[in-house]
DNA sequence: CAGTTTATTTTGATCGATCTAATCATGCCT
DNA sequence: AGGCATGATTAGATCGATCAAAATAAACTG
């Protein structure tokens, strides 16, 4: 163990009191100049750094960020909490608070964990991430007025009262900026492969489709298809809409376990298609494009097209609300700020 | 915020004292039956949890345990961490533990971090991964006599003499176990995909597989090709392993990266090679087996047979370990204790 | 039944920081 | 020079738990 070095140690040391010490770090404007940098070369000189749980007892503030860590459920989307948590990580350091992570299988143990932890660590925030309908953990969080912000928008019906800090990234400019770019390379006819309606995020990537394509004067009227995250799945959707007769071209998909799917039917026998004229019939066959969603590491490995994540910048802001609310500088008039990230194109072969 | 409940409202609530409270809850045995009861009713009615800061400063354990968490480098190997963290977390918590997290860039930075932490929120240990040669952060941490268990054996030169906890996966029992159920299915020339030598995981995972090949009858030497870690570096190592006149049917892999690299190359024309014949020639071909290691979501989705770490079983170990360490219940005089897993063979349509 | 031992509970101090309020200098104004 | 606002520093109390030691109650012993 390091030998423990006290305020107190380092008071001696510089000649003063123990309280101009904690002022000179926590409030040096109102220590004399001089008094001030002997009192940092006492810290410097000893190795002092302030205890969290004697700051905590007086100040009641943890200087910790709690997060649930979710068991990767499907495996394939899995990597993308992991990357924001070390984003989290790292942008909290730098603001001067660390991460503590706990499990939860449900909301209500979630809920249950909250207490817990507030009880024994007391975290100054929490960060929720995978927000859906009727959320439980927000409505409790915000009935005991503990600070959070959720990655992921509020998907309730009175999100219009917008009644917490969030950030997300925008999947329905995600979808259209894949929407575009097929545009863009010639296709028209361009599919969609998502989840069952009801899904905020789900709904909102298709929103981003459709839209684009219908902007661009072609129906999306029955050019989607909906199913269940997962490659089978996503094989058996997309061959089911790639040899119905509406001459589908590409497909963007909502996730990459979908997209990967879509990409297995794509390159089965009698699926691709001919430039200048429908499918069927000729010469110099193409594939049918992919995309999909979050860039996942199977993404980069098949060369599959797909739209990532700012994830350091989305963590970062979440970090960046968090000390605002943390802070007090959050107007309570205002309504809670947040913010909206665009996702990017990562193009590769697939597309 | 919840109001705070202390021990001191208990008390008052039991009709007794705080130093009672205190004992009815850690040290039940020489507190009176009925005492206790009647103080555990307080401590349920008023929901009492015990603020960690404040016990922590009397007896200066935090309950804290810190892990660092990576970027996920090569990115497709990346959830081996996630998962494992999960399990820590988890297993952590069964403990009364909580996890708290760090990053660090190298080695230096991870010591550095190591001061800092201590420094402020005192966690009771670490949990290292990616052990290496020569690994700075060991030696630091025992030289400061901080707990520490790691996931990964001590690769130095004088691993002899263990001097601290460890959990691993027994890699060489991994790649030992692909063999053979290559040499069941009737492979005999299997080759070994691996990186260069020099690192420890990569060196004991091939070795198994010399070991297995040379038990059965067959000379390893040649049939082993070495290369960083990537899916296009182990595409062009196959194929120049498989286009050698070796008459290699079947791949073991150091990792699923370089094994998709692996299955690629296996597909393409040329490669594949007859059932009872040498290569080259004749009917019903049959692809070229390959097998990779940690079962990684990409090995799912593709359908790649891989090696799966035990990780929610290693995580409950390095948990186990140091709370042996923690409580003060091993023995100084004995060697610190280890555990080695063995990674369990997940058959899929590679191999 | 006094004298001890043992069981149970309580009192007071303490961990290391920060808050509050008090003290001690200075400079400025009339 | 006295009065006073301002600046800089310090003394003492406090956060909530546990430790050490003391106090009290109960049980046992010869």
């Amino acid at each position: 163990m390091t030998e423990k070095v006290t305020i107190g140690d380092v008071a001696r040391l510089a000649g003063v009191s123990r309280q101009t010490v904690s002022n000179a770090l926590n409030s040096p404007d109102i220590v004399r100049e001089e008094t001030r940098q002997r009192v940092l070369r006492a810290v410097e000189q000893l190795g002092y750094r302030v205890n969290q749980a004697a700051r905590q007892m007086r100040t009641g503030r943890s200087r910790l960020i709690a997060i649930r860590i979710e068991p990767d459920r499907d495996g394939i989307n899995g990597s993308v909490l992991d990357r924001f948590l070390h984003g989290l990580t790292e942008s909290a350091a730098r603001s001067g608070y660390r991460v503590l992570l706990y499990t939860a299988d449900d909301d209500q143990a979630e809920v249950d964990t909250f207490e817990d932890l507030l009880g024994a660590y007391e975290p100054d925030a929490f960060v929720l991430t995978s927000t859906h309908h009727g959320d439980l953990r927000t409505a409790w969080l915000l009935d005991h007025k503990v600070p959070f912000v959720t990655f992921g928008r509020p998907w309730s019906a009175d999100s219009a009262s917008a009644s917490h800090a969030w950030v997300d990234v925008d999947g329905a400019a995600g979808t259209a900026a894949a929407t575009r770019h097929l545009l863009d390379a010639g296709h028209r006819v361009i599919g969609f492969l998502g989840w069952p309606s009801g899904s905020g995020v789900g709904d909102d990537r298709r929103e981003g489709w459709a839209r684009t394509l219908a902007a661009a004067g072609v129906d999306p009227a029955g050019l989607s298809r909906a199913t269940s995250d997962g490659v089978a799945d996503g094989e058996k959707a997309a061959h089911d809409l790639l040899r119905s007769d509406l001459g589908v071209t590409a497909l963007v998909c909502v996730s990459d376990s979908l997209a990967l799917g879509a990409l297995h039917a794509a390159r089965s026998p009698g699926l691709a298609w001919q430039p200048g004229r429908g499918p069927g019939g000729g010469a110099a066959e193409r594939p049918v494009a992919v995309i999909g969603f979050d860039d996942t590491p199977v993404a980069k490995a098949v060369g599959l097209t797909s739209l990532s994540q700012p994830l350091a910048q989305a963590a970062a802001h979440c970090v960046a609300l968090l000390t605002t609310l943390l802070d007090g500088q959050a107007d309570p008039g205002e309504p809670p700020a947040n913010v909206l990230l665009e996702p990017s194109l990562v193009v590769r072969q697939s597309a």
